[in-house]
DNA sequence: GCCCAGTTCTACTTCGTGTAGAAATGTGTT
DNA sequence: AACACATTTCTACACGAAGTAGAACTGGGC
């Protein structure tokens, strides 16, 4: 399973909070980090997050736009797609995905079971 | 997120596939290792599986024997309780679970959403 | 063609994991 | 009780992922 890191984590979660068309350049990304750090003020150097930006688009979680100078960038997904993904990547790993589903269900809160009732409903047909 | 290694993940598969009643050793399942191993027979030495154990039992993975001479071990939980609540922790992380419930449900295979459909009916009411 | 903001390379540190020998420990036997 | 040996715990090292950033390189504007 592709996995993050504690920066690239907190760097995804500024791009994932800002609306996709718009682009975050590395310097910008580098101050929103500075300012919503729990130790805030503690800048980072820009190139750090270059090299997070690059691992993050490798990993496919981010893409760039090497056409403005300041490159920009902007998430591949969008934060609830990445989380539905992930969910489906783990219920695709079981051989009996019914057991889990069950399970899956019979661990949730009934808010969530409701959400889903509803959610089928409308799907379905 | 805790997360396993690729030796912690055959374990893992291992205990998994045995029933919780039935414990196994840490010589049991470097056999067992030996035999399910791609590059088969090549044999682990057994202090390398005991290390793996106490670190998956530090995890909460696996719960231990200590009375029985060659401790006995057992997953904490079954495979698919695990992946459930893989799945839930994905949910729970994310601040406006519907949105990630509808992504899930439109990303989700025909018959996965049949599964959910019936599982719900029989849990509701 | 030169300069500099911006990008890529290289490198070092730390941490988790794979791997296993050395040291410690528990227990049945004499 | 002391021993021997199976078993467990400690200690250690290698390796790769991620955090971090300086050095080297590059693309455009002047």
């Amino acid at each position: 399973m592709v996995t993050l890191g504690e920066l690239e984590r907190s760097v995804m979660d500024i791009l994932w909070e800002s609306p996709r068309v718009q682009t975050l350049s590395a310097y910008e990304l580098q101050d929103r980090l500075a300012t919503s750090a729990p130790d805030s003020s503690k800048k980072l150097a820009a190139t750090t997050i270059l090299t997070v930006l690059s691992r993050l688009e490798k990993k496919g979680f981010v893409e760039r736009e090497r056409a403005s100078r300041p490159h920009r960038y902007r998430s591949a997904a969008s934060r609830e797609d990445h989380m539905a993904e992930l969910m489906h990547e783990v219920l695709g790993g079981a051989s009996n995905r019914v057991a889990v589903l069950e399970r899956f269900i019979g661990q949730a809160s009934s808010g969530e079971t409701d959400m889903l009732r509803k959610l089928l409903e409308s799907s379905g047909r």
